[in-house]
RNA sequence: UGGGGGAUAGUUUAGCGGUAAAACUCCCGGCUCUGACCCGGGCAUCCUUGGUUCGAAUCCAGGUCCCCCAGCCA
């Protein structure tokens, strides 16, 4: 695994730490404890690496402890394979949870009890009133609800029926436990939100023990409380839920009293980062998996190459705030980059091959030379290369008839061969359909290594294999899943998939270096940008992933051209 | 026409009464055995209108625009 240990960067400033400074200033708390709160209903994303590097960082900065809970209130759409692929996630994301790893669910004996206190306290009811009749008396966002008429019943029948829906006398749906607070209030979550539903379903970890459920809302506020958590870290869209959060805190005798906080959720240019849609990608068959390298999950970029170190840095740069925002996905790629830059170790690979025949190097001939496995750092070693008559080199490095700009072949050019030799182009060849299918050259034998006694320079300097002992290998290129910034906004985001997301090149050819590639390990193929083994890789024949490519400056002049 | 939030370069952030900072992108140039890396330089009427002040992105008032909320999802 490459992971770049980056030399204690500062953690950088937030609204959120600014906060948590304060009260730890003020002696408000006696210790940080923070959680992380994944539903278990699919795999995470980036936009939860944003909430793991802020949960995790915070706790640690301020030598506190950060616990893994996972929300799991809701049988129907919450799986093992989840609650499994989470906790691997977040390890390989850096972070550790230590003894503090949770489940909503170990505290449904406590909710229930604190829902009975809530019914004896008059401050819950049991509502019989059917679903569509029940959004209907909500009211609107400008006008006021109306009072369930079940709203009134005494504390004696309220006690009996929510007894009666714990011991599974009512079929799904039959009837909710509800806090009694305001019908008539703006804030639509204390219209007598609902607090228990019916729900005869096996839990991943409760079995059958169950048949009601707690929502998101009684749940999470007091595993807070049980969990002594001080600092409870959300998103925005949960604001509006606060002062239900605060309420539930305040009328119920938990042993700890943690405060909500929220901040603006991660979104990304020309990507989607929501368990919707990432669900649809997968079981529509869009991908091949939750973790497609062109998948968001960390999975996908996982096996796509991307060190966990990249996305610690992502998040950094990215910062926290409460402004709604939209990173450029270009971000993401830069912090890969300058991740994998100090540590991938260098070696040449052809994508797209196209022959080179060196007319005047010995038939049979071979030689061995030496290349740096990486330039900026010695310490790498080096490995040696073959060099022999017949060569491939990347079918992009040459062009007939080139334009001014162009530095590299073409007929009657001199170029350097990486580590190797000057060589010029004398003539191609053709087929019959005019392709160019091979580039007869000479090269400088005075010129070994990459440089020519007489001092003369060449403009360019390209990558090759040698014909003899290339490895084949399969190249997967992956770009933009979605093919607009904005995936969606003109309707259904899976109308706007990228068709050319991949791209499978079957005929690259690698250096016998990289035959044995192992997956995770990072390297980079020169000039051309960084990949990593894929596990479909086959002993003799390696798969490799782009992870993200090299920054490009031809790419750009070759198209205002 | 309710309630809750938010507006600083193209993007994401910093700035907390003293004259706009960083990263990414983009543009120009340098270096180069990776057109990479690296190094220079460029790119902002701080949403708006008034007010307070010697001085406002920061404080006050009024607008404008954007986001979230009407699941027995989280």
């Amino acid at each position: 695994m490459v992971d770049t240990v980056t030399p204690a960067v500062e953690p950088g400033r937030d609204f959120i730490r600014d906060i948590v400074q304060a009260d730890v200033d003020a002696g408000r708390v006696q210790g940080v404890v923070t959680r992380f709160p994944p539903e278990p209903n699919g795999f995470l994303h980036l936009g939860h690496a944003k909430s793991i590097c802020l949960n995790f960082g915070v706790a640690q900065e301020f030598g506190g402890r950060c616990h893994l809970r996972f929300d799991d209130t809701n049988p129907t759409k919450e799986e093992q394979l989840f609650i499994d692929s989470i906790q691997q996630d977040v390890r390989w994301l850096g972070f550790d949870w230590g003894l503090h790893l949770y489940h909503a669910s170990d505290y449904f004996e406590q909710l229930y009890e604190w829902a009975e206190h809530l019914v004896r306290a008059g401050k819950a009811y049991v509502d019989d009133t059917p679903p569509d009749q029940m959004r209907q008396q909500r009211g609107t966002l400008t006008e006021p609800g109306q009072n369930s008429r079940f709203r009134t019943r005494t504390v004696e029948e309220n006690l009996d029926l929510f007894r009666r829906m714990r011991a599974g006398e009512f079929p799904n749906g039959a009837r909710v436990l509800r806090a009694k607070i305001d019908m008539a209030s703006g804030n639509m979550n204390l219209r007598d939100p609902v607090l228990y539903r019916i729900l005869h379903a096996t839990h991943p970890r409760t079995g059958d023990a169950w048949c009601i459920y707690p929502t998101y809302d009684f749940a999470h506020g007091q595993s807070d409380a049980i969990e002594h958590i001080t600092h409870s870290i959300c998103t925005l869209e949960f604001e509006d839920h606060r002062p239900l959060y605060d309420w539930l805190i305040e009328n119920l005798p938990v042993p700890s009293r943690p405060r909500q906080y929220e901040f603006a959720r991660l979104n990304i240019t020309y990507t989607v980062l929501s368990k919707r849609h990432l669900t649809r990608l997968v079981t529509e068959k869009h991908v091949r998996g939750w973790d497609d390298p062109r998948m968001p999950t960390l999975a996908g970029v996982r096996r796509r190459g991307v060190p966990p170190a990249a996305l610690r840095e992502f998040v950094r740069r990215v910062g926290v705030a409460r402004a709604y925002s939209v990173v450029d996905v270009a971000m993401l790629d830069s912090a890969i980059r300058d991740t994998l830059n100090p540590s991938a170790l260098r070696r040449m690979a052809v994508l797209r091959p196209l022959k080179l025949v060196i007319e005047n190097y010995p038939e049979g001939q071979t030689e061995t030379l030496e290349a740096q496995n990486h330039p900026d750092n010695p310490d790498a070693g080096a490995r040696p290369v073959t060099f022999s008559r017949e060569l491939y080199v990347e079918r992009d490095d040459f062009m007939e008839n080139p334009p001014k700009k162009f530095f590299r072949l073409s007929p009657g050019k001199e170029v350097r061969l990486r580590y190797g030799y000057f060589i010029t182009c004398q003539s191609v060849v053709k087929n019959d359909a005019g392709d160019v299918v091979e580039l007869r050259c000479t090269y400088d034998p005075a010129s070994r290594g990459g440089n020519s006694p007489d001092g003369r320079k060449v403009q360019a300097t390209i990558h090759w294999v040698s014909a003899a002992d290339a490895v084949q290998a399969e190249v997967r290129l992956y770009s933009h899943l979605f093919n607009r910034p904005d995936p969606g906004a003109d309707g259904d985001a899976l109308a706007d998939l990228n068709p050319d997301s991949l791209e499978v090149l079957t005929d690259a050819l690698v250096e016998p270096a990289l035959r044995d590639a192992k997956p995770g390990e990072a390297v980079q193929f020169e000039r051309t940008g960084y990949f990593a083994a894929d596990p479909d890789s086959q002993p003799h024949r390696p798969v490799f992933n782009r992870t993200v490519g090299l920054r490009d400056t031809w790419a750009k002049v070759a198209t205002k051209a």
